[in-house]
DNA sequence: ACCTGAACACCGTTCAAGT
DNA sequence: ACCTGAACACCGTTCAAGT
């Protein structure tokens, strides 16, 4: 018993606490990462996480900037900007729905961690190759980066509700409304059935498109 | 007590347990509308909600579509389609901001309620009125509205962390990274002070021009 | 000096027990 | 037949009490 004094158990890393909240995060379950069930993941007192971050909200940030570090490594190195901002975008939407118990937070938290610098200078210089302006660079790179972020916690929310994976043609945006004294509403009838088949994969596209084909004509512009 | 006997108590009208939510939610509070404030706030049982609706997040959908609601009775009636998308897009953003313990869900939740369908509506004729074609109208309704709705949950999120409405000046998107070792990001660098200066409604702007350029470009295109 | 975990003040929701 | 509220299984977080 004298030799193992000083660190019978272990002091428990900061970065343990963060890979186990990754680990769980991947539940589609709104309460898969909370602190009792990350000190049962861990052996430890569920109070511990106290100890190391600030609150639930700060864990939850230093997991997204983990998510952050490992999906930047992902991307390659030389694309064009378009294809490298396509597969940023794309990347990054599906580490965020593959993480919902986090992801469905991402919309409203700032990492302001190391993955989000090597990922925010990654899209920077993309622009900044597409030939815009500097600030043309920072109103987009926050277009951009709220567009992706946004739709995927969006999908993430879905996910954690539905529960499971249902089938594309069940994951409805909208709702078919239930009643039918729609009289009032001409435009809305019209356009009931496009609006239905409607999913948050297709509306983040459609707007992915969007942002880069602005970035897209004003580089046209400039040459 | 014979006279009094048959409905001494009022028998919960679902539209005041809304009403009593959509005021609630007004407070910038995670916490503000549960349902044992709402009970208390009413008189009654604090699960009294759930005779009336199946879960607290059928109720939030139900005051976000009374929201819906009264925000759609604020939009002139003739205004040119870009000026009245415009509007629709500010009032959408300020109303859920001013409500922001139901606004911080929105990204997430369709009503599919009567305010629902009438400011669909009013954004598809918008549309229309543009002279976009049957699959635009419905591709830029769905990115128009996500758009907007996703700025505004996360400035209401924003709302309720700092708790107080701060000078816009403190208000930061991104903060200034903590550590000097940025020589691997030069885009980072380069741009630090443009990223620091970005705020959530200047954000919010830029993607809603982003996005009526783009529909204004296909209108052009077209004539 | 450092860590632990009992305890506080809450949640959303269910269902046995009442009127 | 309808409603009630006690109770269940959780939360995030704090801080008095220990080692």
């Amino acid at each position: 018993m004298g030799t193992a004094r000083h660190r019978r158990d272990r002091p428990l890393d900061p970065a343990k606490i963060v890979e186990a909240a990754v680990m769980l995060s991947k539940q589609p379950d709104r309460h898969a990462l909370s602190a009792r069930r990350l000190g049962e993941q861990l052996g430890v007192d569920p109070t511990a996480v106290y100890r190391h971050f600030a609150s639930m909200d700060e864990l939850v940030k230093a997991a997204l900037d983990a998510i952050w570090r490992d999906a930047a490594r992902l991307i390659p190195r030389s694309l064009p900007w378009r294809a490298k901002l396509e597969t940023i975008g794309h990347v990054f939407f599906q580490v965020i729905v593959e993480h919902p118990a986090v992801g469905i937070d991402a919309y409203r938290l700032s990492t302001n961690g190391p993955g989000e610098e090597a990922i925010v200078d990654m899209v920077l210089s993309c622009l900044e190759q597409a030939g815009l302006s500097d600030d043309h660079v920072v109103d987009f790179y926050a277009v951009l980066s709220s567009t992706v972020i946004s739709h995927a916690s969006a999908q993430a929310a879905e996910r954690i509700e539905t529960h499971e994976v249902v089938p594309p043609d069940e994951r409805r945006w909208i709702e078919p409304p239930p009643n039918p004294v729609l009289v009032r509403f001409p435009s809305l009838v019209r356009h009931i059935d496009g609006l239905t088949s409607l999913d948050q994969p297709r509306v983040f596209e459609l707007s992915l498109s969007v942002v880069l084909d602005a970035i897209e004509s004003l580089t046209a512009t400039a040459t």
